[in-house]
RNA sequence: GGAGAGAUGGCUGAGUGGUCGAAAGCGCUCGACUCGAAAUCGAGUGACCUGAAAGGGUCCCAGGGUUCGAAUCCCUGUCUCUCCGCCA
């Protein structure tokens, strides 16, 4: 969310910055309401004050016995004004809010401009494809032929895009989430272990809420939703909180399920864990100063990019142009990881810094110093990285001519010793 | 799931219709005292909106209601605690 009073006072700008994100909302008429509801506030808050006074007058009247009906009885019509213009208070602010709530982030200016994907540009690209003496399969083969992937029964007892992994599959999906986590505590990272549902006031605070309602699953009978990242719980957690200046930065990192309903995805990456309902995710969060956000961001795209790097995956890197980057994000780094069966990058890892975009939707605070006005933190997150496309990834990468897969050095610690699955 | 109790400032906690944004204590900040520190004494110490400012408005869990006036009364919801039941 935007301030109101940037808005406001900037209004050139928004209109730049939602012109080079393809947005066609029209900020005009919300600039009118506004003035008018400025109008509408001075005036009823000078009937309040009025009223103030008098009830004030009422009471010493009566406790020194005068008669105080005639000031009674103005005030009883005083207030049917009141509530009047606080009826339509109330209908203007909902309408601004819901409006506000709706205008995406201003990209900083070294976000690259363009209209989509293809416009996004490479910032750096690290490792090789590998050549390979064979054609290369897919992981959905890989997976299935060495047993350790079962997407037909996933299908079965769930449906489309949901999968078993099995035996050494399951193992190398839970040695990825303890090497990531292991990885990233060493560097300072706080691990956290969210709940996997939030309520609505959560969903908004990152901003998949209100707009984006289709992507989410929603538990019948309550108001929680399942998270579509760990993002959401784990920025939450100092919703409506000041922090003090010498807590800053917080780093967490957090395992979860995430959880997504791919409105829109149909018929795309249908096989294969590209794109499942749900995921496993090492997601990065920091809390930062205003003044270091940007820096940070280049710190938390490396410290996701040395998962990729110490599991010999190539990658590059993408910086996101104006009309491929997401709602709430200033400026993202995309992480692609080189699949030999798709003979491309594929996106792994989202690093993005919100800057007070989200911070301002939960009220996310800090005092710069003791009795200073509280101010938003930036908020940033990045995975670190996508699971199930990690392990597409290595069984793509790591394939052998024979059908087995060679497990990446790091990860034999946690895979039983074990050099190859086969 | 059943029964009861509760939710007030950074914390503890008073306040049950009027001058209460809210006593007191603790904590914190500044000052005095001190070579320095502790102790003591004094002053200060919430957020949001509006306004150039002065000022004004709002907020005592949330949302409604009663009233000239609500932290205080009424209704609904949320959360916390205790006991019982059930469960991983």
């Amino acid at each position: 969310m935007l301030d109101l009073k940037f808005v406001r006072n900037n209004p050139e700008i928004v209109k730049q910055a939602l012109k080079v994100r393809g947005s066609a909302i029209n900020l005009d008429q919300f600039l009118e309401q506004e003035e008018n509801r400025r109008k509408i506030l001075v005036n009823v808050e000078s009937l309040k004050n009025n009223r103030n006074k008098v009830s004030e007058e009422v009471g010493r009247r009566k406790k020194s016995g005068e008669d105080a009906e005639q000031l009674v009885l103005e005030m009883r019509q005083a207030n049917q004004s009141i509530k009047e213009l606080e009826q339509q208070l109330t209908e203007i602010e909902q309408s601004m809010a819901d409006f506000l709530y709706d205008i995406p982030n201003i990209p900083h200016f070294s976000v690259p401009v363009g209209a989509d994907e293809t416009e996004n540009q490479v910032v750096r690209t690290w490792g090789q494809p590998l050549k390979y003496g064979f054609e290369p399969k897919a992981h959905w083969e890989i997976g299935e032929k060495l047993d350790i992937l079962d997407f037909a029964r996933g299908a079965k007892v769930t449906g489309a895009r949901f999968t078993f992994y099995k035996g050494l599959g399951a193992r190398l999906e839970r040695a990825l989430i303890n090497f990531m986590l292991d990885t990233h505590t060493s560097k300072g990272y706080t691990e956290i272990f969210p709940p996997f549902m939030v309520h609505r006031h959560s969903m908004v605070g990152t901003g998949q809420l209100p707009k984006f309602e289709e992507d989410a699953f929603k538990v019948a009978g309550t108001d929680y939703f399942l998270i579509p990242t760990a993002e959401v719980p784990v920025t939450n957690m100092y919703r409506e909180e000041i922090l003090e200046a010498e807590q800053l930065p917080i780093y967490h990192c957090a395992y979860s399920a995430c959880f997504r309903a791919e409105a829109g995805a149909a018929g795309r990456d249908t096989r294969g864990l590209i794109r499942q309902h749900q995921f496993n995710k090492v997601e990065l969060v920091k809390f930062v100063k205003p003044e270091d956000s940007y820096a940070e961001l280049e710190r938390l795209t490396a410290d996701a990019e040395a998962i990729l790097q110490a599991l010999e995956l190539p990658y590059r890197v993408m910086a996101l142009c104006t009309g491929d980057m997401g709602f709430t994000s200033a400026k993202t780094y995309d992480l692609e990881v080189w699949l030999p069966s798709f003979n491309t990058y594929r996106e792994i890892s989202s690093c993005s810094n919100f800057e007070d975009f989200q911070a301002r939707r939960a009220s996310i605070k800090f005092r710069p110093a003791p009795k200073a006005k509280p101010e938003f933190v930036h908020t940033l997150n990045g995975s670190g990285l996508a699971v199930g496309r990690t392990v597409s990834a290595i069984l793509e990468n790591y394939q052998q001519a024979d059908g087995s897969v060679l497990i990446p050095k790091v990860l034999q610690p946690y895979m039983l010793g074990l050099e190859y699955i086969k």
